[in-house]
DNA sequence: TAGGGTAAGTTTTTT
DNA sequence: ACTTACCCTA
């Protein structure tokens, strides 16, 4: 049998988690241990032994986790049987699921659209509006947050109060969030949030009502007598009901690192895995801390941080793949002489044959990449950069879906706010207001409202071009009607008007932006590829829930991404940028015992991504978001063990805020000690990292200047770096010097 | 209706 | 410092 090869490849402890059935399993991964061997391994065995692949549900948070796990299980069992109905996919994209076949209980009709953060913006804009609430004074991003957070808690409007909103912003958050309930449903449309809220509300209404429709939707709570759930620990409360609820009367097998939470702060909950074994009668715990990915230096160091913890199961990574080199610790002057030294690392060992592939710089946050990206251009080395504007939020490809899910779900009246006066049809904001005012008045939605032009009180000439397009729309829809959905896309684009608009531009721009629209259209074909009956709701489903970027560079690139899109990523070679406190740790955790964790836990993440060699870098001064700080390194830094590291860069022994500097202007080679084998260890004293002492001035204080010798302390403005001390030196009067260059006595 | 000037924002990101 | 978003003007 298959089953038989499997296993002999697989450790004691996977084998034990593949193996273990009739009760509740939590499967504790450590990185690099292989999880998605174990978990794909498991839903083998389980078809091997006969469960129908219908009756097996597998959870991931990703859609690239969840193709990946399709394809593994392909590869394991035939391709016939990752597909004959077995139920992968993200949580999202399987509430969608339930909630296109069941939503009439919640009221969602099966055709319903799903909001991504800029439609959910939009709504809320225009619900801020009609309610006079001024959009400067709640930004509604702001206010989609809170509700969105209450949602991802399983709270309601009247929950806020207990998670901490206080007035006035409560009760503007409270009306807004009614509202913009409203509107959603009106347009038949659902928020992310929404989906996991109303399939939670969805399967309660199927477990208690009696219609005879909920019947149809109870038969999932029997359908699955598998259930197996990945990244566990970034589950939220709305997210762990629906498991319970889904699992109810399945095995349920939860697989993930306690270590490895970061999403706390949009929702999701380290408690959920934490607590998993008391609130799960005889559930039983696998621990997998072979680690296969890194060399013990670096995992010693991902210990040595994460150890400190107090909120964790626990649990010890182990390898046997040598001790490897030492994590360099290296201190530079500033970000730039940072970055110029990490793309010279980079760069030089390119030259000595690694592959780019390989190579990966972390940053806390994206304003840290800046001075990256100019080093790197400078030394030629190709980089991209994970996480930017995705490719379906493109202001024209965003057009084309707005047309898209007018033809699917015709109430949604955003999509055709955004799209009627797109190509310019002289349909301006007051035609628009007009229409949704009469819309309003009539209940009825503004697709509706353009067919009453003229009732809706439009001078003649507005209501005909109004008129147009409500016909242009009508015809569209039928002409549309038996057509591949790429090809329904190519006659959007053409029968409406916009691809000729774009291209009477003429510009570069609107070459790019032309060009977009084809690779969306082109992404269609590929998409009814991989499923020839896809309808367009089903693509534009797609859309709403995948982050996939436009085509990656084909060049060989360098990655560089935040800590947090890292989680899941590996390289030989990873650099730490930027390992200062106040920024990794970031400021605002510093104050807060829980953040602090999730901090620590980021950098767990961070370290446990490299398998040969990790560098961490941290400077004596930055130059970010318009100002200068002087921040002491990472307290994660003095973490580390003194024998997994290896120092480059100078003693910050005498560290203060007031250090002498050199006058030159320096550069990073003489600020850095080149010669690698020059350890600097001896040097290190965990306390130097941990609180090194900043001097106190006060006036009449002495102060050294390297030009201008000793002088008093008669006052001073500003700080960080910027700080600007006045000194009165005795042959050479009163001076103003920034304070970075002067030394205290 | 584009483009300029201004004000305010700037942790992390998926779905 | 730099981006983004909005309002206003030409």
């Amino acid at each position: 049998m298959v089953y038989v090869v499997w296993v002999v490849s697989l450790n004691e402890a996977q084998q034990r988690a593949v193996r273990h059935r009739g009760g509740p399993l939590l499967v504790l991964a450590g990185a690099g241990t292989g999880k998605t061997r174990v978990i794909t391994h498991r839903v083998a065995a389980l078809l091997d032994e006969g469960v129908p692949p219908w009756r097996i549900l597998a959870v991931t948070f990703t859609n690239k986790a969840a193709g990946e796990m399709r394809a593994r299980i392909g590869d394991l069992c035939g391709p016939e049987m990752a597909r004959a109905g077995m139920w992968v996919g993200t949580f999202h994209a399987i509430c969608a699921r339930v909630i296109r076949r069941h939503g009439h209980l919640v009221g969602l009709g099966p055709n319903f659209a799903i909001y991504d953060t800029a439609d959910q913006k939009a709504a809320m804009k225009r619900v801020l509006k009609a309610q006079n609430v001024s959009d400067r004074a709640y930004r509604p991003v702001g206010i989609l947050a809170q509700i969105d957070y209450a949602k991802n808690r399983g709270a309601g409007p009247e929950d806020l109060e207990e998670l901490g909103v206080e007035e006035p912003l409560l009760s503007v958050v409270k009306r807004a969030w009614a509202g913009y309930e409203r509107m959603l449903r009106a347009a038949d449309a659902a928020d992310f949030g929404d989906l996991l809220v109303l399939t939670v509300r969805l399967l309660k209404l199927a477990r208690t009502s009696q219609d005879p429709l909920a019947e149809d939707a109870a038969a999932l709570f029997t359908r699955f007598q598998h259930v197996v759930v990945d990244e566990f620990q970034d589950t939220n409360p709305v997210q762990g009901e629906i498991v319970g609820l889904l699992s109810q009367n399945a095995e349920l097998c939860v697989v993930g690192d306690d270590d490895q939470s970061i999403y706390g702060w949009r929702g999701a909950d380290v408690a959920q895995i934490l607590r998993f074994p008391d609130r799960h009668p005889g559930c039983e715990t696998i621990r997998l801390e072979q680690n296969y990915r890194s060399t013990t230096h670096i995992l010693d160091c991902a210990e040595a941080v994460i150890s400190r913890n107090q909120d964790r199961l626990g649990k010890s990574l182990w390898s046997d793949l040598g001790e490897g080199s030492k994590v360099v610790v290296s201190r530079l002057d500033d970000e730039r002489s940072e970055a110029q030294w990490i793309s010279s690392q980079v760069a030089q060992r390119v030259a000595d044959g690694e592959s780019p592939h390989e190579f990966a710089i972390f940053y806390r946050t994206h304003a840290q990449s800046r001075a990256l990206e100019e080093a790197l251009r400078a030394a030629g080395v190709h980089y991209r950069i994970v996480g930017g504007t995705r490719f379906f939020d493109r202001a024209e490809v965003k057009d084309v879906i707005a047309y898209l899910r007018i033809l699917v779900t015709p109430h949604s009246d955003l999509d055709l706010i955004r799209v009627i006066n797109r190509p310019a049809r002289r349909i301006g904001a007051k035609t628009v207001d007009t229409l949704l005012g009469y819309a309003a008045s009539q209940q009825i939605s503004l697709f509706e409202a353009l067919k009453h032009a003229q009732s809706a009180g439009l001078k003649k000439a507005a209501a005909s071009r109004v008129t147009a397009v409500a016909e242009l729309l009508a015809s569209l829809r039928e002409e549309v009607r038996d057509v591949a959905i790429d090809e329904q896309a190519r006659l959007v684009v053409e029968r409406t008007g916009y691809l000729e608009a774009l291209a009477n531009e003429d510009t570069i721009d609107a070459d790019a932006r032309l060009e977009n629209i084809q690779e969306f259209i082109g992404s269609m074909g590929e998409f009814l590829e991989q499923s020839p009956e896809a309808s367009l709701a089903e693509y534009l489903e797609m859309v709403s829930l995948s982050t996939s970027e436009a085509q990656q560079d084909a060049r060989e690139c360098i990655t560089m991404m935040t800590v947090h899109s890292s989680k899941g990523l590996e390289f030989d070679h990873v650099f730490m940028s930027g390992m200062e406190d106040r920024i990794f740790p970031h400021v605002r955790a510093i104050d807060d015992r829980d953040e602090m964790e999730e901090e620590r836990r980021l950098a767990y993440v961070a370290i446990t991504r490299a398998r040969r060699r990790l560098a961490i870098s941290f400077t004596n001064r930055r130059f970010l978001y318009g100002d200068h700080q002087v921040n002491p390194p990472s307290r994660f830094i003095g973490n580390l063990p003194r024998t997994a590291i290896h120092e480059l860069g100078r003693s910050s022994r005498r560290s203060t805020t007031l250090r002498a500097k050199p006058q030159v202007e320096s550069t990073w080679d003489d600020d850095i000690v080149l010669d690698p084998d020059v350890d600097l260890s001896e040097e290190h004293d965990e306390a130097d990292y941990d609180d090194r002492p900043a001097v106190p001035l006060y006036v009449g204080m002495q102060i050294r200047h390297a030009k201008f010798g000793i002088g008093d302390l008669v006052g001073w403005s500003g700080s960080g770096d910027s700080m600007r001390l006045n000194i009165r030196f005795a042959d050479r009067g009163m001076k103003t010097i920034l304070a970075r260059f002067c030394e205290p006595l």
